[in-house]
DNA sequence: GTCTATAGCAGGATAGAC
DNA sequence: GTCTATCCTGCTATAGAC
């Protein structure tokens, strides 16, 4: 397994390569029906170039999976920038609902569902992998919604006594149903309509429970449902 | 492959022998890391057995999983249950956090957990089987408690003008994260606290949308966040 | 109906030429 | 560094004895 440090100049062309055919089939056949033939193929390498480059299968596969999961991270920039941006009460629910609907959009993205599957198919094979994806996607993610309610509760636009929760619930309040069907429904694109709707719906929910009413906004009314009833 | 219909007296006997040791397989390994050759000596019978019973392996395997998809509908029998039971206003956040814990408790067991990383590891290899299991386990406890939500609505407990998405919303916002943490570590089993925590804080946060605020309980104030601007 | 034995093939990994 | 050719294991599925 050479290092990929710095210099050999091809070699890294083809290396490329490599992990670019193993990703495609990787993602679509999942780690044991994919053979190193049919990547040495696809790439258009030799089988022995691949092995010297990555070292085994398992190597590549962890290789391949972090790789995406890397680009998968993109996701969180716009989270933190949009809920900074907010300033009155009044940009509060569009904010969010913007929020949802490119955060929904961005997860039931084919290639990011294949990933999502993948990584859950080999979670039992490659604990370690299926961990470090967590953190390094979704859990990133929250955390970066979690800042920003925080800091939204700070300015009292929001009241949220526990930010990371209010994070959890925001997520899976827009995105679960639509990444369930998409993980269960292979090929069942969503339709904009349906990710609009889903997040209307569920920044509705999170705001009954999370927007501070003594902010202006047209009721006056309650200083939010009594939490403490909750810890039961 | 043999009709399972009327008499084969021992028959019966070694084909479920095949298909318990074939689940467990199945579950622990996936597809296609699990051999014939494994079932069948775990199983205690030889391989042409298994093939007369079972026809060849994606059909033992379908066979498989829909039969653990049946014993994995049980969850759904208790929530109708529950949500039947409730008369009053005060018992509607116990029951509903009763309701929360045992729903998520059943649904994060190893078991439950593995049928669903395998169904979404082969989703895209048997995706008849991947919408037969939605439709069988998670549609159905979402559609019993979309049926009991609409029922307290018209009893005046709830203010739900659309059931199947409060119930959407209640499933993920008191499962989601643990489920998720169930699917991506392997062998970490939820703790009864952060069970009772997570249901606590989804249900004070469905309910801060869905109770309805005329109905005694300690407040008076707001009649419901307006849902309209959820359509934005 | 059930077994042992085997056909036939694909997959992971490497030896040795260039 | 890269290739072709090959080793060996393990897999699905079946032929033929009992």
């Amino acid at each position: 397994m050479s290092p990929v440090g710095h210099l050999p100049r091809r070699t890294l062309v083809k290396r490329s390569a490599i992990a670019e055919a193993a990703t495609t089939l990787f993602l679509h056949h999942g780690f044991r029906a994919t053979s190193m033939d049919d990547i040495a193929t696809t790439a258009g390498v030799s089988k022995v170039t691949l092995y010297k480059q990555f070292g085994d299968k398992r190597t590549l596969f962890e290789t391949v999976v972090l790789g995406i999961t890397d680009r998968a991270v993109t996701i969180t920039a716009g989270i933190e920038a949009t809920l900074a941006g907010i300033d009155t009460a009044d940009q509060l629910e569009p904010a969010l609902v913007d929020l949802a609907i490119s955060y929904t959009s961005a997860v039931v993205t084919p290639g990011v569902v294949r990933l999502r599957r993948l990584v859950l198919a080999e979670a039992e094979r490659f604990p370690d992998l299926a961990a470090a994806y967590f953190d390094g996607a979704p859990r990133r993610a929250l955390d970066a919604l979690a800042a920003g309610f925080g800091r939204l509760d700070e300015r009292g636009l929001l009241t949220v006594p526990a930010p990371d929760t209010a994070a959890t619930q925001f997520a899976y309040l827009v995105l679960g149903p639509l990444l369930d069907r998409a993980l269960f429904r292979p090929g069942s694109r969503s339709r904009r309509a349906e990710v609009v709707a889903a997040a209307g719906a569920g920044v509705a929910t999170f705001l009954a429970a999370y927007q501070s009413r003594t902010s202006s906004r047209s009721m006056p009314s309650s200083p939010l449902v009594k939490r403490s009833s909750a810890r039961r």
